[in-house]
DNA sequence: GTTCTTTCCGTGATATTGTCACCGAATCCC
DNA sequence: GGGATTCGGTGACAATATCACGGAAAGAAC
């Protein structure tokens, strides 16, 4: 277990911290489809992601959903450990949206580490800063941007990280990211259509003009 | 300047660190309407608010606004140290709601601190969970309350915080707040008007049943 | 006071997005 | 093949946003 590699300020921990870590650390293998942290459940700690994607988002009482950001390989999971933090008074789910595979360092460990070094502490700040950037981006959009923009940005956006042009993804699952109704997300895909800007089967979107949605997402 | 009642953690510093802050922090006082920060102005540093009221908000390129938070007496405010907070990548401004008394810590000595004193960067990441909590209650207003439940909550909280039941404010300062078009304000208070729950003057709105209006908030 | 200017509010018309109801077609499971 | 389930399509309507305008109240100038 490599810890260096995946945590940037190993090299600012003292021998025994290192030690603890790789002692009480365990690594884990998600299926796809695995809610790992809500509400409710146990605190899992941090996670340090080796490979896969997390999901990230928040529920309505009545089942709309909207994604906050994502998570990728090399990134860290902070609100896994949110139970740590008395200041946080809201809840998010996380789910793995492919199969993952990440190491745990346990809640209470990080808590302790945080309390003895300012390093870790300063680390946790910057991550804590950076989702709450992500955060103030999707306010952003869903604030000052209108509908057609954001789906080109979305469909854009995926089309990278699965580099392809040929998205297997359900209207409801868009509709979900973007904290909408799926009967929006089909009306605007058919008007894309119409425009020759994307193609359409079931359980699939292709994009047919990359500049044009480009050109649409600002 | 008795620090120890607006620092939580003052008793955590060392006589050397306390000694520094009083040295180098300064007393402000700023104008009801003042702008203090936004993203070009140079960074003050850490605010303790002695009285008064900020209204932190973000803006958008037409000009449209949403209010985040509002601090008060005894509040921090952390992003008027942003410039500290390298992966901090969003704006925000920050206004003086009334006339506002604080204390001002310097950046430069806010991150020198952070960096020592373990006690202090945790205390930075409990300020910055709070302000996350802050905004995440933002989204959940956003995305799942509708337009009349939000209105009813923003007056009734205005009523509390002004301790009257006369509130002061245009359609279009409200509208600012909540990140909507005067107009819809205005529609909305009118429709609230003809169910007797308030009494519309210009420029001010009387709340005339409370309890009518709490059931409405939910 | 009267006039001029600015601020604030009211309102109709239209566009966008969300909600509801319902249906049919594709796919999956035996 | 037959039945269940998932997925997408669509019309009607509701809620909210945008645009364009106009008029009344308050403040400023004289």
């Amino acid at each position: 277990m490599d810890f260096s590699n995946y945590f940037p300020i190993w090299d600012k921990l003292t021998p025994s911290q290192q030690e603890t870590i790789q002692n009480s650390s365990s690594s884990r293998k998600i299926a796809k489809g695995t809610v790992i942290h809500n509400g409710s459940m146990h605190c899992l700690g941090l996670l340090l992601i080796r490979s896969g994607q997390l999901r990230v988002y928040i529920l309505s009482e009545d089942g709309r959903e909207i994604t906050l950001y994502r998570l990728f390989e090399r990134d860290i999971c902070l609100f896994s450990a949110s139970c740590m933090m008395k200041n946080i008074q809201f809840d998010v789910t996380i789910e793995a949206e492919k199969d993952t595979d990440l190491w745990v360092i346990p809640a209470s460990l990080f808590k302790s580490l945080s309390e003895e070094s300012a390093a870790v502490a300063n680390y946790a700040n910057q991550l804590m800063a950076s989702r709450f950037s992500d955060v103030m981006w999707l306010i952003e959009q869903i604030m000052w941007k209108s509908f057609d923009k954001r789906l080109a940005g979305f469909l854009l956006e995926e089309s990278t990280l699965e580099e392809t042009t040929t998205l297997k993804i359900t209207h409801e699952k868009i509709a979900h990211h973007l904290g909408t109704a799926r009967e929006v997300v089909t009306r605007m895909l058919r008007y894309f259509q119409n425009e020759g800007l994307v193609n359409l089967t079931r359980g699939a979107v292709t994009l047919t003009d990359i500049e044009g949605l480009k050109a649409l997402d600002g």
